[in-house]
RNA sequence: GCCCCGGUAGCCCAGCGGUAGAGGCAGUGGUCUCAAACACCAUCCAGCGUGGGUUCGAAUCCCACCCGGGGUACCA
């Protein structure tokens, strides 16, 4: 022990021993949670299984909730006050749901797999297992002092090979299904080989399925399987050595990590068949209590559009498929564009340019296959950044082929440009320069006809070289837009757009269809600290899936963790993988069912959001060796019930940046688990909620370089730092911009029930708002006035009176009930604190607490500061913790008031006051807001035109 | 460019058709103290981003614009 204890801290226990002090609460603290770990107060009993309780009763009769933060990534770093807000609030909100009579399952595990943990083991040598363990002990401390009440026992990490075993075998449950479009329904892999044996389903080149290699078996399954190895275009990232998945590639082309550059390159790997699941995806939101701003998000990155896709005959006998959302607009298609890597390109530019191409087209190449090979070679070389810059200005070159317009029956010219994507649709479009602002631009760029199909409903003319730009609506009529088979003309867009689709069909050269711009999802990476796939190789080259015994395939030790990074604009570099640099782990010999054989083990690892797709689950059932999740528990706490039509858990709090990536990748997941029987609910999710950021403000001196935003001077309305005049902005909090306030700071100055409470009140909880030091100061002062309204800071003593309370004190009491109940309900816990400090300061005023009302308050305050609580429920003579103690409820006969106020307007303005009973009617306040001498007297002897009475708080008068 | 969210007292925020203010911070004055800190008591402060409209009545509903934050970006 020190000898120098501080002296105001001395003075102060010498004066007031028993004043609710940071010494004090943090002796409060540090006990009460040892008493809520020490008697697992938070342990949710399961219906079935090693977590069940017989001594919990029926749990399945009990009402419960499942309520879920995102998991964190434990950092090395350490926590900053802004980390935990959502923590509180959902512990706020479990706290409340068990005063309400819930099983409720509440805790928080480690998505602990990552980049960080690999990159500091590059730096220090140290394990990565070694930091991430270290990092998610330090975090468990951290959060451990804000009273959490998680249940410790369901807290899973990722890196654990007892929760990656599943992970894995996941993975092979993805891996051995196929997606039944048909039945709308994943599959396992027999079923789908059964129908090939039958002969049910044809195989692609017409042999029989004995007749079938197996590596050529296994190519066909492989065009099945919803978990698949192919050569595709990927994303792949020289400056952190790994590909990535679309999501995580930024808009401008660089990592959303580290923002390096990304380049294309077509490599093996595995992708994950999620478009499968698009449809159902975009559906199945609706049921969801999502923010819609997130639900618009996801149906914005699935992107299902309903269009067509239509062929347009070329010369050699060949047709080129484009997809559009417009085939409506058809008879307008004046020429094509092809992606510069569309596979047709080269077969059908001729050898020479047609007679009386205009120069433009050619792009002053002497033949197509130079003009093709030279814009290809351009493109190739602009990133992505660059492509962006210039999108206003379209560029193109003429292939020298020209193919047929299906309707018109014209020959259009054939050009590729790098406004068409090849990742989208068909990498193929129809031209509608008059109804598309992309092809109008590239029309008038390259002296392209431009017909008008559809009538302008803006005033101008149907010739459309006099335009500005495209017309492009959905709420006109065809024009211009009929040939010998089919007529458009009059139509309106959908009709024509019907009835043309029915035209094309019926002719076999088109049909209806429906178009994702989600794509597959790259599910592999070129890391070390991941998930291993549990797949292997044979001789041969076949791939062959680890049965379940074998699981799992843990990560093996390798003497250098470092991911193979390289220059990171060196686009022809190629990925390696670190787990191939350990040879006796990558080469085994296994018994796969016909006797052991050598084999080569899969070296890719899993993505990060791998282990996120599926923890819901794990937390439900833990410790389960038998199965992922044992079914009743799952039904149980994630099934569908009334309020919840696809199951689900019943809250989930987490950022908004997590609105596509991982709820996407889980949503997927959990659909594939429903669909093979694994699961009852069909979603994971039923409600979400997103939390707001707290900022911080940031100090920059003269060069803007952050100072330690602690060590600010605030004088004459300036900023100083070591007598400099620095600058105050608004910014993120975290270590890099000097102003992270750690949470363990204002627990060792107030107490953790100060920063919880502070947190909940700061303001609502999805708006981002600025941390304030200063003003923490406001809620340690609620809790010494609700603890001095309860005990005596001279003798610990209990001062509340053993009087009943009055009429008034139970109004105060039943409205802050009732308010705090919607409020707490609602999450809207800033309004939740400002009642019960409201309540507190009547108290205060009113000079003395009777003990019934102090025993509400507490239990009022109870989920908001859990540790005093408890504290005064001890004092107050309860034996048993409050955790489990009903929540109050308002009599709703002292809910309402005595008496209102009610206002008298004249003309809006406010001319009297009257006190009337709440239960007063209309005419009667009318009567006696016309009796008022006030009223008489402000009227005058104008004419009253209408009186208008919303009893019992107002009457407006309206006169001459 | 498009789509969300937000602009109420010096600051953080309640109020979301009916008296502009629930709560907190800061400021000011006072009590306590030898003095200070803490604590306590009291008190000052805005007409609701701007401009229109609807209404008996608008911070609240509608339209346009400005400012701040977030998302997205040639998706045929």
């Amino acid at each position: 022990m020190s000898e120098t204890t501080p002296a105001s801290g001395a003075a102060e226990a010498a004066t007031e021993p028993f004043r609710y002090s940071s010494t004090l609460a943090a002796d409060i603290e540090s006990r009460w949670q040892d008493v809520w770990e020490k008697e697992g107060t938070f342990n949710a009993p399961n219906p079935v299984g090693p977590l069940s309780d017989p001594a919990a009763g029926e749990v399945s009769a009990k009402p419960h909730s499942f309520i879920m933060d995102m998991f964190p990534y434990p950092s090395g770093a350490g926590l900053h006050v802004g980390h935990p807000l959502g923590y509180i609030a959902t512990d706020v909100y479990a706290r409340y749901q068990r005063m309400n009579g819930h099983n409720v399952l509440h805790t928080l595990g480690y998505d602990a797999f990552g980049l960080p943990a690999e990159q500091h083991a590059v730096a220090t040598g140290e394990h990565p297992r070694i930091s991430t363990e270290a990092a998610i002990a330090n975090m468990r401390s951290q959060l451990r002092r804000l009273g959490l009440g998680h249940d410790s026992r369901r807290s899973i990490s990722t890196i654990d090979p007892e929760y990656y075993r599943w992970t894995q075998w996941i993975f092979l449950q993805i891996f051995n299904s196929w997606y039944d479009a048909e039945a709308a329904t994943a599959r396992p892999i027999p079923e789908l080989v059964a129908q090939f044996e039958s002969g049910e389903r044809a195989t692609p080149d017409g042999r029989g399925w004995s007749e079938l290699s197996g590596a050529e078996r296994e190519e066909v399954l492989g065009e099945y399987r919803l978990a698949y190895s192919k050569e595709v275009p990927v994303n792949w990232c020289p400056g952190l050595g790994t590909v990535l998945a679309n999501e995580e590639v930024t808009a401008d082309g660089r990592s959303e990590r580290g923002n390096f550059p990304v380049f294309k390159s077509k490599l093996r790997q595995w992708m994950m068949r999620i478009t499968a699941y698009g449809d159902r995806l975009i559906a199945d939101l609706d049921p969801l209590d999502w923010p819609e701003a997130i639900k618009l998000q996801q149906r914005n990155w699935i992107g299902r559009s309903e269009g067509a896709r239509v062929d347009f005959p070329v010369a050699d006998g060949s047709a080129i498929t484009v997809f559009t959302t417009r085939p409506d607009t058809l008879f307008g298609a004046t020429y094509m564009v092809l992606a510069p890597e569309h596979e047709l390109v080269d077969s059908i530019v001729p050898a020479a340019w047609p007679a009386d191409v205009p120069a433009e087209w050619t792009g002053g190449a002497g033949t197509p296959a130079e003009a093709v090979a030279a814009y290809r070679a351009v493109a190739a070389s602009k990133s992505d950044v660059e492509r962006q810059v210039e999108a206003k200005v379209k560029t193109g070159v003429f292939t020298g082929a020209y193919a047929t317009n299906p309707v018109s029956g014209e020959s259009v010219p054939v050009f590729i440009a790098d406004y068409v994507l090849m990742g989208y649709g068909t990498g193929a479009i129809m031209a509608v320069p008059a109804h598309d602002h992309r092809d109008f631009a590239f029309a008038r760029a390259f002296a392209l006809p431009i017909r008008c199909v559809v009538e302008p409903t803006d005033g101008r003319d149907q010739d459309a070289s006099a335009w500005d730009d495209a017309f492009d609506t959905y709420d006109s009529v065809i024009v211009n837009s009929a040939n010998s088979g089919v007529s458009l003309d009059g139509l309106s867009v959908t009709d024509a757009k019907a009835r043309i689709t029915a035209w094309l069909t019926e002719r076999g050269i088109g049909e209806g269809t429906v178009n994702f711009r989600l794509r597959d999802w790259l599910f592999s990476r070129q890391r070390y600290w991941g998930e291993p796939f549990p797949i292997v190789y044979d001789e041969d080259g076949v791939m062959h899936a680890l049965p379940d015994s074998m699981l799992p395939v843990e990560v093996p030790e390798v003497e250098d963790y470092s991911p193979h990074t390289y220059d990171p604009y060196d686009a022809a570099s190629s990925p390696k993988t670190p787990l191939s640099r350990n040879e006796a782990w990558v080469n085994v010999e296994l018994d796969l069912g016909d006797g052991v054989r050598s084999y080569r083990r899969e070296t890719n690892t899993m993505p990060n959001w791998a282990g996120s797709c599926w923890y819901e689950l794990r937390y439900i059932d833990p410790v389960n060796a038998e199965r992922v999740v044992d079914p009743a528990n799952e039904q149980y706490w994630l099934g569908p019930t009334e309020t919840k039509p696809v199951g689900g858990v019943d809250l989930y709090v987490g950022g908004a940046e997590h609105a596509v990536l991982h709820l996407l990748y889980a949503r997927f997941w959990h659909k594939v688990l429903h669909d093979l029987g694994h699961v009852s609910s069909v979603e994971p999710f039923h409600k979400l909620f997103n939390q707001g950021m707290i900022t911080a403000d940031v100090y920059r001196d003269e060069r803007g370089f952050p100072v330690p935003a602690a060590e600010i001077e605030e004088r004459d309305g300036g900023y100083f730092w070591q007598g400099e005049a620095v600058k105050r902005e608004a910014g993120k909090m975290g270590k890099s911009l000097k102003n992270a306030v750690a949470p363990d700071t204002i627990c060792e100055e107030y107490g953790a029930d100060t920063l919880r409470l502070y947190e909940m009140a700061m303001g609502p909880l999805d708006v981002s708002r600025p941390w304030d030091t200063r003003a923490v100061v406001g809620s340690y002062r609620f809790l010494q006035r609700l603890w001095r309204n309860v005990v005596s800071e001279a003798t610990g003593e209990l001062v509340v009176t053993d009087e009943p309370a009055d009429e008034p004190t139970l109004r105060a009491l039943h409205k802050a009930i009732d308010g705090i109940r919607a409020d707490m309900s609602g999450l809207r816990f800033n309004t939740a604190v400002a009642k019960a400090i409201e309540l507190n300061n009547y108290l205060v005023k009113r000079g003395s607490t009777p003990r019934a009302v102090a025993e509400q308050l507490v239990l009022l305050v109870a989920p908001l500061a859990p540790h005093i609580a408890e504290e005064l429920w001890r004092k107050l003579g309860h034996d048993e913790s409050l955790v489990y103690a009903d929540y109050p409820v308002a009599d709703p006969v002292y809910v309402v008031d005595e008496s209102v106020t009610c206002v008298v307007q004249i003309k809006g303005k406010v001319k009297a006051r009257l006190e009337v009973a709440p239960s007063i009617s209309d005419t009667e306040l009318e009567a006696l807001a016309l009796a008022d001498p006030a009223v008489i007297a402000a009227v005058g002897d104008a004419p009253i035109r209408k009186v208008i009475a919303r009893a019992p708080k107002l009457v407006n008068i309206v006169t001459g």
